[in-house]
DNA sequence: GTCGTGAACGACATATACTATGTAGTATA
């Protein structure tokens, strides 16, 4: 993602809350437009630094004083609209929203009526109990705002979790609820159902009949650390991690309403309840219902909903208002990775962090039903790399592995290079080029400038052993960022030598991004799902990556992986000059 | 604020739960 798109977003978002103290109310129209113009941004692609006013309007949801606003900012660094209402509501004023409990209404009150400007302030007023005075508040409020105050105080606001650490929370505490008495479904719903790469809670939906058994279990879980709120068929705790997590207890009927309004997003559910109203009906998370009748047109599975609403069923990963819900009313939503038919980066106990040896790899392949299997351990430039007579044995193994085999699965040996600094690699040309496949990924040098991450990537790139980049940007979400790339000379080089980039499905890094896959979705890119496994078990973190490429909106013609075995295999065994494209 | 229709202006507009207080704010998708 450019600066420049980051900049904007931040600037609409910061208009957005400040116009919203400022009007103190529900968030109006021109709050609404802000929101949406900050949406349509971040679906945007493209570099907006280098569009004209013109090409800005063109965006949908970018009017006239939208884009001025953009061009002000990237031409200043300033926006004069945001400096004025920065003044009237200083950043210490803002902390305040930061409180749990505390909107713009209660914040605009405090500095009225007891000139509370910021956390000093109310810190101050809470101890003079200065604010039971005050017309909504009262001595309950007292209390749990001075509790809020000093766990943001202790901790700071809740942080937003990268999925490689929400989806196993989740499991974990869905496996507690599963098991009590009268649970009859039990899954994740929210940004982490969408595949959002970082959640701000875990939203849990429950199907039981009575819901007072899973509260209770819920908030004596030994992993819960405060209750926030605790209702009749919903509650919301915090965990010892600190993370939120918000659990919702429906009927089983009502299961397929509330699938749909607890996995979102927002702005998926509005549009979702305009197209149910625009038919006279209702569309709220218990049921689709005739708002005349009161009779309940659908209510218990997703797919029956969207279709009583004229759509096709819209994969939770689309669910963005992003374009979806008008594909989805002409049957035009992209089409699904399907099943795959084999795999392109995998590890075996050769590697120094590998776990599973070759013989137990192939077999759980065979069991995924893959007609393709490519060994991928690393080379003597990684940490965990071997050298070539380690290589060379290996190679003997696999190919006595795929005479006992015969012709069911198809066991390719390949290498997974490392791109040094300069975009030099393993071993000689010669020896690299008698690997039926190779990977170069980028380990180590996070720290060079784009300039000089482009070249060793496009040398790598170049070079004629290497069929495939992996983890293109060395991305670890919610740790190490990607390392700055020139993405448009990457994927026209890529385009033009034949390298496809991976889809690494391992969830901290799922690399390439959704952002980068959408930049190169039009460019004639191919790209292959891998799931990097180091062990048996994680062969199946493929399927992360092919959630990845369909929340990019990927067509799996440009994905290898998802044809055909013997078209892949033909693919593959095919010199990598064949699949250059002239640019 | 944007957008569509017709060239200035109206339309846009989700639905619900929980909490503390006594009607409304805050929060969630």
């Amino acid at each position: 993602m450019s600066d420049t798109k980051q900049d904007v977003l931040d600037m609409l978002r910061e208009l957005a809350e400040l116009t919203t103290l400022d009007e103190g109310g529900a968030p109006s129209f021109r709050v609404r437009a802000y929101e949406n113009a900050s949406q349509a941004i971040a679906s945007q692609a493209t570099d907006l630094g280098r569009l004209s006013r013109k090409d800005l309007q063109k965006i949908s949801g970018i009017g006239k004083s939208t884009a001025d606003k953009i061009l002000e900012l990237v031409d200043t660094g300033r926006v004069q609209k945001l400096e004025v209402l920065r003044e009237k509501y200083p950043r210490q004023l803002r902390t305040l929203l930061r409180i749990q409990g505390l909107g713009p209404k209660a914040v605009l009150r405090l500095r009225a009526e007891l000139g509370v400007a910021g956390i000093e302030d109310l810190r101050r007023a809470l101890t003079l109990k200065q604010l039971r005075g005050l017309k909504g508040f009262g001595e309950k409020s007292e209390e749990k705002l001075g509790q809020a105050l000093t766990r943001l105080e202790e901790q700071g606001p809740l942080e937003r979790s990268p999925l490689s650490v929400a989806l196993p929370h989740a499991e974990r505490v869905l496996a507690e609820l599963r098991a009590v008495p009268g649970v009859s479904s039990a899954a994740h719903c929210g940004s982490l159902r969408r595949f959002q790469e970082t959640v701000g809670d875990i939203d849990l939906l429950i199907a039981a009949r009575a819901a007072g058994p899973v509260m209770e279990a819920l908030v004596s879980l030994n992993l819960v650390e405060r209750v926030l709120a605790r209702g009749d068929t919903k509650t919301s705790v915090v965990t010892k991690r600190g993370i939120q997590v918000d659990v919702r207890v429906v009927v089983p009927e009502q299961l397929g309403a509330a699938m749909i309004y607890f996995t979102g997003s927002k702005s998926h559910n509005i549009k979702l309840r305009q197209r149910a109203l625009a038919r006279g009906w209702t569309l709220n998370e218990y049921a689709l219902t005739d708002s005349a009748s009161g009779k309940v047109v659908a209510s218990e599975s997703e797919a029956e909903i969207y279709e009583a609403l004229g759509l096709v069923f819209v994969p939770p990963v689309l669910r963005e208002d992003t374009g979806e819900i008008e594909a989805a009313a002409v049957r035009e939503l992209p089409r699904p990775m399907g099943p795959l038919s084999g795999d392109f980066h995998v590890h075996t106990s050769v590697s120094g962090d590998g776990r599973s040896p070759l013989e137990e790899m192939v077999s759980a392949a065979r069991e995924r039903g893959y007609g393709v299997l490519t060994i991928t351990d690393h080379a003597e430039g990684t940490l965990s790399g071997v050298d070539r007579a380690t290589l060379l044995e290996q190679r003997a193994r696999i190919r006595a592995l795929q005479n006992e085999l015969g012709g069911s699965l198809r066991l390719l040996h390949g290498v997974e290079l490392n791109i040094g600094p300069s975009g030099e690699l393993d071993y000689d040309l010669e020896f690299r080029r008698s690997f039926d496949w190779c990977v170069a990924s980028v380990h180590s040098h996070f720290e060079l400038d784009a300039a000089a991450q482009t070249a060793r990537v496009v040398q790598a790139m170049r070079d004629p052993s290497v069929r495939m980049i992996g983890h293109l940007t060395a991305r670890m979400i919610g740790g190490r960022p990607p390392i700055p790339l020139d993405l448009n000379e990457v994927f026209q080089v890529a385009r033009a030598t034949g390298t496809v980039l991976e889809v690494n499905g391992a969830l901290p890094r799922l690399d390439c991004s959704v952002d980068v896959l959408r930049q190169a979705r039009e460019q004639g890119v191919h790209f292959m799902l891998t799931s990097d496994a180091h062990h048996t078990r994680e062969l199946a973190l493929v399927e992360f990556a092919a959630l990845n490429a369909e929340r990019a909106w990927v067509d799996p013609s440009r994905v290898p992986n998802t044809w055909p075995a013997e078209q892949l295999s033909a693919w593959v065994m095919a010199p990598k000059a064949s699949h250059a494209t002239q640019v």
